[in-house]
DNA sequence: ACTGAAAGAATACGCTC
DNA sequence: GAGCGTATTCTTTCAGT
């Protein structure tokens, strides 16, 4: 499973734009549309790349809120449960668990501050989760769509 | 430049997966492919989609360290210049301005711990930071790939 | 919404290193 | 044998009506 250089220009083609044809990103690359299938058919195999997202524009969509929060857990919560405690929420955009004080550091956009609102009460209502510390994004200043895959 | 049902529905289809085919949205949404495309067409005009991008699993590529740093600027320092501070680092994925102590909080990753010490060294020494605060990522518990663009 | 022309994707096959 | 390119077939896309 290693990767050439040629390897990297294709994922950096398909990053910049998912829905280029083999035949653009061949151009690109200096490759035949069938060349890059293959490599494409194994880089996906290999789980380099996991699947292709629209990049949409949340506030388009009227969620203009913007969140993260620190999650503080009972003594030692697994991961786990952490995970189940979190992903009911369909705001979640990401969460991890991480070094200091905090738990875990929980990623969620909603509509406005009422729904964010909304949405911390129903999760300080979450078993294992005994205080929260909210920070809310004033301005998104960089985005790359880099983050790693759900499933 | 309102979205009926149909768009949000498209919108997720596309989210879960950009290289599906008009034809393939149409039957998910109950739609002909070339209404779909002229529906897509429009909301990429109207900027609700700006973009496709593959979703990569950066650890596949060996990328396997990630930290959110809080940075915390020389009094009153405008957005625009975090901004500026910011953006030269390409192991930046994200930065934000935010309510709270901090500046800024940025997220970034790296290829490992000595890489992230050195893109550490390189932020704190931009003119504006004086400060800053790393939280290393532990484990990614949910990561829906759902990141607003760049441009 | 449907049809026809054009473009792209997928497979098979032959060539080179 | 691993990898690329060419050729063919089939599907998808797109602009007309």
């Amino acid at each position: 499973m290693r990767l050439d250089d040629i390897d990297h220009q294709i994922v950096a083609q398909l990053l910049q734009n998912a829905r280029a044809s083999y035949a653009q990103v061949g151009d690109a690359v200096g490759l035949s549309a069938p060349a890059v299938k293959r490599r494409v058919d194994r880089l996906r195999h290999d789980g380099v790349i996991t699947g292709y997202t629209a990049v949409v524009d949340p506030a388009a969509l009227g969620w203009t809120t913007e969140a993260f929060i620190e999650i503080f857990c009972t003594g030692a919560t697994a991961p786990e449960e952490i995970y189940a405690s979190v992903r009911k929420h369909p705001e979640v955009v990401a969460a991890y668990t991480v070094t200091g004080e905090a738990s875990a550091l929980v990623h969620l956009r909603a509509r406005d501050i009422q729904h964010l609102e909304a949405v911390l009460e129903r999760l300080r209502r979450e078993q294992n989760i005994v205080q929260t510390k909210t920070t809310i994004v004033l301005s998104r200043l960089i985005g790359r769509p880099t983050d790693a895959p759900t499933s």
